[in-house]
DNA sequence: TTCCTTTTACGAAAACATTCGTATATACTT
DNA sequence: AAGTATATACGAATGTTTTCGTAAAAGGAA
């Protein structure tokens, strides 16, 4: 089995893989314009990265159009989840639950998203000591 | 009321701040020690990352014996909540129950701690439509 | 004192990440 | 076809973070 390196977007490179993974593969003008909706940026800037990102694996580019068209090559919730991990090591030391309680008590999240979580809670209660 | 720009600690800042927190104000030489534990570093490089982070008004040292003695000015919790704000914005879009479930899904979260969070949902529960 | 160890000071290199100017190609409009 | 708009290609400047070599200062041991 293969080695396969976790891959570690750029802040840059995540904004413009969450425009791709809501939007589904798209052109550097449609990225470059939902990038701008938030921040300052040519448009070239945004070819660019797309370009390099495209060069680590992280994007496919088709090119059979003369507006190439790029799609993620990152699974979004893999990702996500990566991210997570490492973030957790290096902002809570690891600690998942003192993450989830901060994360909680400090944003306004619906009665419906709390019950989902309240599932989880209890179908993890199950297998836990 | 002073605009305070929130700071935002590189990764190896994080790092340090994470044993100054940890162990109490601290000289190079224990965060060194503690830092070498998980990687590979050269002394003079913590040393001048502790002094940057004097600079930036992240620490404050202690010089009046010959090894000074550095203490964090950045509370924990604080600044947890601050990266995790932006952590959610650009890893989850905003969502924080997206989050929570992945970082409980993915993690063995002892019952004690899935408890705790339980009573949390159950007080969020009261003030949330 | 002299030698050895530990510490801070300083500056610059190396490694990454971001930005954008300019050139060239391709398509569209008139 | 000529002119205009939009695309990619390329390279280099800029900015930020991390790393470390070297020197000087301070302290301890012989």
């Amino acid at each position: 089995m293969t080695l396969e390196k976790t891959p570690k977007p750029t802040e840059s490179e995540l904004e413009i893989l969450q425009v791709l993974w809501q939007h589904g593969a798209s052109t550097v003008r449609l990225v470059h314009e939902e990038l701008s909706k938030t921040k300052e940026v040519g448009y070239t800037t945004t070819l660019k990265l797309m370009q390099i990102m495209a060069e680590k694996g992280m994007l496919e580019a088709d090119k059979t159009s003369r507006s190439h068209i790029y799609r993620p090559l990152l699974e979004e919730e893999k990702t996500q989840q990566q991210l997570l991990d490492r973030f957790m090591d290096a902002a809570f030391r690891g600690s998942a639950s003192k993450l989830v309680m901060q994360a909680l008590g400090n944003s306004n999240t619906s009665k419906e998203e709390l019950n989902e979580i309240r599932n989880l809670l209890d179908k993890l209660e199950g297998g836990n000591k």
